[in-house]
Order: C-alpha cells, then sequence, then structure tokens
DNA sequence: ATCCTACGATGGACTTTGTCCAAGTCAAGT
DNA sequence: ACTTGACTTGGACAAAGTCCATCGTAGGAT
C-alpha cells in the first residue's frame, strides 16, 4: 500500500496523527485533489485536523518532492502523489477528470535555439485538453 | 498601431470609451498582463474605470476569441493580445518575464492512443520554464 | 439634433483559495 | 517520565475574482 508513508518513515519525517492521515488519502494512481479535497477526507479520518495543517503538510510534501503540484486549471491548486515518475497531464474540459500521461519523445528539445530568447530552458509542463469517454458518451 | 481595436469595431463591438482603453492597453507583442495590470495603466488613461469594468471586458475579448488566457503561474490570470497565431509561453523562473514561444513540430501527435485513455484530445498547453538573461547574468 | 432603450459601467458585497501568527500540544530522544 | 523543539490549531487576513442592483450612455430611430 502506502510507499508514501514508508519514504517519508525512512527520511525521518517526524510522524504525527495529522500527518499520516494526510498521506493516506494522496495514495493511488491517478490522485488529483485539492486542499479542500485533501481536508473533507482528511476530516473523515481524523475530525480534529485543522484546514491549516493539511496546507502545511501538503506544502512539505511538495517541498520534500514526494507529492507534484498541478494547475490544469484556475482554481485550487491539486496535488499528485505520483512525484517518481515524470508525467503530463490530460484533462476533461467538461467534467474535470484528470489523467497522468506519459507522451513520445521531449518537449523540451522542441523548442529551438531561435525561441528560447537566452533563456536557460530547464523544464517543460503540457495539459492536453479533450473530453473524457463519460462525457462523450452521454 | 491598434488592429485590435480594428476588428472589434467591424465586429460590430459596441464602442465605449471604458472598452477603448482596455483594448489600447492589450496592445503589441509578448504583452501578459494581469487583470489588476490592466485597470491600472486603465485608470492612467481614464480614472473612472472600474475594476468590475475591466474584468468584464476581459472576459469578453476572450469570448470573442481575440484575446488569450493565459495561466503561468498560481497567481493571477494574465491576458495575451496575441490570439492569432497559435504559441506557447516560455516564463522567467525568477522575475516571472513571458515570451511568447513556437516549439517545433505538433505536441498533440506525441501522445499515443495509449496513452488517452478513451480521450477525444484536441488541444495541448505547454509551458517552458528557465531563467531568463537578466536574471541569469547578475 | 434629439430622444429612446437596450446594453454597458459602477462599486460594493461576497466567495474562493490560500497565508500568517500566537498560543497550545505532542513525538521522540534522554 | 521529562524536556524541548517541532507540529497543530483556529481565526484573522489577503489576493483574485464574481455577482448584482442601479445608473449612464452609444447608437439607431425620428
Amino acid at each position: 500500500m502506502s510507499d508514501l508513508l514508508e519514504r517519508l518513515r525512512g527520511r525521518g519525517w517526524r510522524m504525527t496523527a495529522q500527518r499520516r492521515v494526510v498521506a493516506e488519502v494522496l495514495d493511488g494512481d491517478h490522485v488529483h485533489l485539492t486542499a479542500d479535497e485533501v481536508h473533507a477526507r482528511a476530516v473523515a479520518k481524523l475530525p480534529e485536523i485543522s484546514r491549516a495543517t493539511v496546507y502545511n503538510t501538503l506544502g512539505e510534501l511538495v517541498s520534500l518532492g514526494e507529492v507534484l503540484e498541478v494547475a490544469t486549471d484556475r482554481r485550487a491548486k491539486r496535488y499528485d502523489p505520483n512525484a517518481h515518475r515524470p508525467h503530463q497531464h490530460l484533462v476533461c474540459a467538461r467534467c474535470g477528470a484528470i489523467r497522468d500521461v506519459h507522451p513520445a519523445g521531449n518537449p523540451l528539445a522542441d523548442l529551438p535555439d531561435s525561441e528560447r530568447f537566452g533563456f536557460v530552458v530547464s523544464a517543460v509542463e503540457v495539459t492536453y485538453r479533450g473530453v473524457c469517454p463519460n462525457c462523450a458518451g452521454a
């Protein structure tokens, strides 16, 4: 199950009930919850947990590189526990469903020097948009 | 100068002092202002203009397809008048400077069917991140 | 040139998402 | 078990944006 928790323990992360619950909520594939969604699920397991703690904990997990921040819309940031393998995102324009995807090739290589304006370019984020089978079907 | 204003007139857009000022502010290449920045510059030309009007007008320009919304960070949306040619963005991680860039190839083609999860994929947004010459130099 | 009227502008209240802080609590080492 | 520094809490605060009732005006009609 939760190798996230295992990894965190191994890194000497001080363990508290609140942190454990947040880490447990953020487990699985194609998980992209907002902070408030994480809070809601955490409250179900540990009713006293506060919003501030969820924000703090998510921020730390991001700093540790164990969770990624994803901004697929202009609403709330989402948190993606799939930080161990590089990937991009595919988003349904209707229902907002998000899938992790792995495009072929290296998008960085597609930006010619003449289009770099002297920047040292080090990263690229790609968001594919479309309609998911569920929304298209109906 | 402002072909944006010309185009809008041609499309039967009702012209007001406020709308003209917003359209004038949004003119040029590599322009990526936030709504508040647009408002600040608009106020310099027309002191009575309200924030709500700037938001309304920007929203309409986006609906008309004359201006693009850009979300390069999790802060405010930015508005890009360069809607006539498809392009992506290159962002400086230090100072936030943004350039319009044109990558080679079609990023849509890089997403194999096996990675589409049954979605009908219709668009892709790419954000390159790096450090601009100004920030790297110092 | 003036009048009408629907469309646009206004500003203030409200919402959402997130940050900050002082005070209380607790995990983990001794 | 004690101690201590790290963690948690709740509430105040802030930034970005939306909503709405009311007022004003662009532009067609006369």
